[in-house]
DNA sequence: CTATTCAGCGAACAGGTGTTTACTGAGTGA
DNA sequence: TCACTCAGTAAACACCTGTTCGCTGAATAG
């Protein structure tokens, strides 16, 4: 009788899974210094401790791989992100909470961030895509964080029009994905560096959130 | 008697310079659909139409190459900004030209912007390195341009500290790094997208702008 | 005219590449 | 218990890689 599916997973599943976690954990180790476009299959697969042709029991090539290294990245903070706005109403303070969530996250993943600026722009078609994406998720989830709910009490964004607050809220992502950039660049064993770098990233986000204040304002 | 070096290269000297460029290029058409790190010197010298050994006689390795075409690139682009500010003293006027600019050189120049956007974050140290210190000089000019000279009579930048300025005009750089990358990936023969990008990344840049203005306002 | 320079060539080198093939042997389900 | 699934193996395939070497022959300098 006792037929449910096993809700933890045999030796088998688990072992496959413990390969496929190396494969990514391979990759993410390997990009500190060159993008992925640059690294081979047999690379990855001898840093992950298995023989070439293993690989394709897991990604069909390099460029799933990626994909799914960015879903897990991106989404980790989309989820964190989200998390950190319950509850708060004041602009202000959602901009200097993000910003610390941004930086505690980015901090913690180091080289999964590190992976995502470099391969955003640089990397091949699929994983740009995915990243694009997830960064249109997170911006559209904080669009919709700040048209409804408790945010907009104290806020002037009732008023906009939609169109309006995406083109602010693609902003503030971009502005998140330059800030992640320069946290990873910053050299380890200098917090002073980073602190600067948060600091900055804070007046600049609490700027853009002013402007946004005084949008519709007679001149 | 006639000792002067001649003003115009002899035909050895222009032959070099031809192979030279044409090793740019061949990185411009070969970085179209992957980032110079996964380039081989060989794919590169063959584009060109060389003998790989012959690549060694322009450049030392692919690193070097890629500095090079950074300063070709960003250079330019430096100088057309610093020249569409002369003259203006209205920082919303500043704004709607900067973008103007920004766009007619990125679609003329399109497959080199293409190429510092994949670099900026992706690409190999020195490569990264070079574009780096290019932003910064676009960034400190324009402070320059906007603490002092014309543009202050009408602005309230006089009253800003140093520290605020530099990062007004970082911000202002990495949007337009943003803008750039957006243009880029402007389909080909889609031009209502382009205009939509523009209008966009002007929208926010004015933005930026409205909040420098009411920076230092009473809350 | 003569001696020198040097951009580009052709060949060779040791080694790394992606992918396919047939295999082993532990984990699984009935 | 027993057939079977399938993650990982080992070997082989044809091909591409960066770098070196000595050579050519036109442009150059004196």
């Amino acid at each position: 009788m006792t037929h449910t599916p096993p809700s933890t997973l045999g030796p088998r599943a688990t072992q496959k899974l413990q390969t496929r976690q190396a494969l990514l954990q391979a990759v993410l180790r390997l990009t500190e210094h060159q993008s992925l476009g640059g690294l081979s299959l047999r690379e990855v697969s001898r840093a992950a401790g298995i023989v070439p042709a293993g690989f394709y029991r897991h990604f069909p090539d390099m460029e799933s791989l990626g994909v799914a290294l960015v879903e897990q990245s991106l989404g980790g903070l989309r989820t964190a992100l989200r998390a950190v706005r319950v509850g708060l109403t004041e602009s202000d303070e959602i901009a200097r909470r993000s910003v610390e969530v941004l930086a505690r996250e980015v901090r913690a993943q180091r080289d999964q961030f590190r992976f995502i600026s470099r391969e955003r722009y640089g990397g091949m078609q699929r994983v740009r895509q995915a990243i694009h994406d997830q960064l249109r998720l997170i911006s559209e989830e904080l669009a919709t964080d700040l048209r409804s709910g408790d945010v907009t009490a104290s806020s002037v964004l009732a008023d906009w029009s939609e169109e309006d607050v995406r083109i602010l809220t693609d902003m503030i992502v971009n502005h998140m994905t330059s800030t992640a950039a320069a946290i990873v660049d910053v050299p380890p064993g200098r917090p002073a560096v980073g602190h600067q770098v948060i600091a900055t990233a804070t007046t600049q986000l609490q700027l853009i959130i002013v402007g946004a204040r005084h949008w519709l304002d007679p001149a």
